[in-house]
DNA sequence: TAGCCGTGGAT
DNA sequence: TATCCAAGGCT
């Protein structure tokens, strides 16, 4: 059993040495050698593969980094080249903004910096299309800047190695992630240490593959040890809203409105709102409240919208004449006294409006 | 910060 | 078929 920390809390050096050895030694013998960008360390190159590479897969992107370095193999080319040769070279990679930019960051490389491309992970992100990860990339590999380069691939294994819980979804995990890891990341060999990690983590740390015995990784691997592995990870998904379309019924009688309340389970249950009907859609809403009531008549041009997390409400407030057995009137002292949802509250504020 | 940007592969 | 996801960055 390995402790990455010390008592005190501070990371152990002798873990981390070990870690790299282990690491670079499986790198320089399973890593994937082959990749044509890894041939060649000039920044120019490793940017192109770079930006190539975000978000899509290695083997879709090889024949294109051939082809476009073929074409445009300098800086300066990418700077001078027709748009019409750029989206050519590009055509069918998609994300087409990324080439776009690279040309950007091509001219900024000639006007701004005397056609050398900076050389630190900070300096780089001045260019058009780079980000944090891109120039961490760029710094490690072709400047030997010690640095992560914090890609889908690195969250995952350090994720798994010290059973780090912070949200990836969180774009301010980063920063958690990024001390955590600076100090292992290897100074002699910081872009080796960057694609080797990119390596694992597309081979024996995969998203759903767990790590085995003969691993020799699995003695670093917290969440390995425990069981866990396949948690992390942390990743919360968005759920995605699902539109909803309702009728919110106005009726008066008696000076009182027309009032139901809700099921006793399920989303504000018991609650007391209008009226409510739904629909399948917003056109359907006016339609079907007027074949049932010939007298119907909408009351506010643009629909309430309420927002749940699950669930993205549209509501039409409808006026009716007929009168329903389950509806009861209460009378605005009545349902004032009642506990008042956002949504019910938003409902009344509109009908003041529109009437 | 969340939505958006493209495509091909995997499940 | 639907959904998710892959070496992210921009607005």
């Amino acid at each position: 059993m390995i402790n990455w920390y010390d008592k005190a809390g501070n990371l152990s050096e002798k873990v981390v040495s070990e870690f790299r050895a282990t690491l670079l030694a499986w790198y320089d013998q399973k890593g994937r050698t082959h990749l044509p960008w890894r041939t060649n360390t000039l920044p120019y190159h490793v940017w192109i593969s770079e930006i190539m590479l975000q978000q899509t897969q290695v083997e879709t992107v090889i024949p294109y980094y051939e082809r476009f370095l073929a074409e445009l193999p300098t800086v300066k080319a990418l700077a001078c080249a027709d748009e019409e040769l750029l989206l050519k070279l590009w055509s069918g990679l998609g994300y087409y903004s990324r080439v776009r930019n690279m040309q950007k960051a091509a001219q900024q490389v000639m006007a701004d910096f005397d056609g050398e491309f900076p050389t630190t992970a900070k300096s780089l992100q001045i260019l058009a299309g780079i980000g944090p990860y891109t120039a961490a990339a760029i710094a490690s590999i072709s400047f030997g800047e010690a640095v992560p380069a914090l890609d889908g691939n690195m969250f995952r294994v350090f994720s798994r190695l010290l059973k780090i819980e912070a949200d990836i979804a969180q774009p301010k995990s980063r920063h958690l992630f990024y001390e955590v890891i600076l100090p292992i990341v290897d100074p002699k060999r910081p872009g080796d240490f960057n694609q080797a990690i990119m390596d694992l983590g597309t081979s024996l740390m995969r998203a759903k593959a767990e790590t085995q015995a003969d691993s020799p990784f699995a003695k670093f691997n917290l969440s390995y040890q425990d069981g866990t592995e396949l948690n992390f990870p942390i990743k919360s998904k968005k759920v995605k809203q699902v539109p909803k379309f309702y009728a919110a019924i106005i009726s008066e009688k008696e000076g009182g409105l027309a009032y139901m309340q809700r099921p006793k389970t399920g989303l504000l249950a018991n609650f007391w709102t209008f009226p409510l009907h739904e629909f399948d859609s917003w056109d359907a809403i006016y339609e079907g409240v007027s074949a049932t009531n010939a007298d119907a008549k909408q009351l506010n041009i643009s629909p309430v919208t309420h927002l749940f997390t699950h669930q993205k409400w549209q509501v039409m407030l409808v006026q009716v004449a007929a009168d329903d057995e389950q509806w009861t009137y209460l009378t605005p002292e009545a349902y004032e006294g009642l506990p008042q949802t956002t949504l019910q509250l938003k409902l009344q504020a509109a009908l003041k409006e529109n009437l």
